[in-house]
DNA sequence: CGTCTGATTACG
DNA sequence: GTAATCAGACGG
């Protein structure tokens, strides 16, 4: 069991937190912080909304097919690692790979509350700062937004999350279950029976989760 | 090699 | 409501 240093975020995840069942991670890492220690900069966001995928039964997961290609490979690997993926010819979406290795499950993290680092969110973004309060949400409430935000790309493709430069640490208060809410996922009507499965979670009443 | 399309976003 | 914009996936 590694023990990852405290800072002004707390303490570090440790490898370990990303072996659990697929939708207990899920849930799990609601509340945590994710941090990006760029060069330029570090940027951090509370998890707030997230959305699970698995490969069986699952027509929604880039892992259905079952077969590891070169865009999903790091998806049927161990967990833990950064899955990213571009998509619509001009965003990308970070997702934290689950399942032992060889099954192909992620948590795609779909908003963030922001907590340090605005600035450099709203200069990556290509919005002014200062900006109105009311403003702030939209530098993170989307999958495509948060990963800009945060300088994610496929630079980041097969990162550990559990080290620096790119990491989450503990949620500082435990969210209750009550806490959670659950529904179907966002813009995947495609899928069939599994567009209906509620594979997404967020913390109940924030402020921050994306609109989908 | 050609064609289709998407785990989105911004703007009208 | 819909255009933007391109890598990945797949059929031929």
């Amino acid at each position: 069991m590694s023990q990852n240093p405290l800072s002004q975020w707390g303490r570090a995840l440790d490898r370990d937190f990303f072996h659990q069942e697929t939708e207990a991670l899920a849930r799990a890492l609601l509340g945590t912080v994710l941090v990006h220690e760029a060069p330029e900069g570090v940027t951090a966001g509370r998890v707030v909304e997230v959305e699970m995928y698995r490969g069986v039964n699952d027509r929604a997961a880039h892992s259905y097919r079952g077969v590891p290609t070169e865009r999903t490979h790091v998806m049927f690997g161990p967990p833990g690692y950064a899955y990213v993926y571009f998509i619509y010819g001009m965003h990308y979406c970070l997702n934290v790979v689950a399942a032992p290795d060889g099954v192909g499950e992620a948590i795609l993290i779909r908003a963030l509350e922001p907590v340090s680092g605005m600035e450099l969110m709203a200069e990556r973004r290509h919005m002014l700062w200062p900006m109105p309060p009311r403003l702030i949400r939209t530098l993170t409430n989307g999958p495509g937004k948060l990963a800009q935000a945060l300088g994610v790309s496929k630079a980041q493709y097969g990162w550990p999350l559990w080290s620096p430069p790119l990491r989450f640490y503990v949620a500082e208060s435990p969210l209750s279950k009550w806490a959670i809410r659950e529904g179907p996922r966002i813009n995947i009507g495609y899928a069939g029976e599994a567009a209906h499965y509620p594979w997404r979670f967020w913390i109940a009443g924030n402020p921050f989760v994306s609109r989908g």
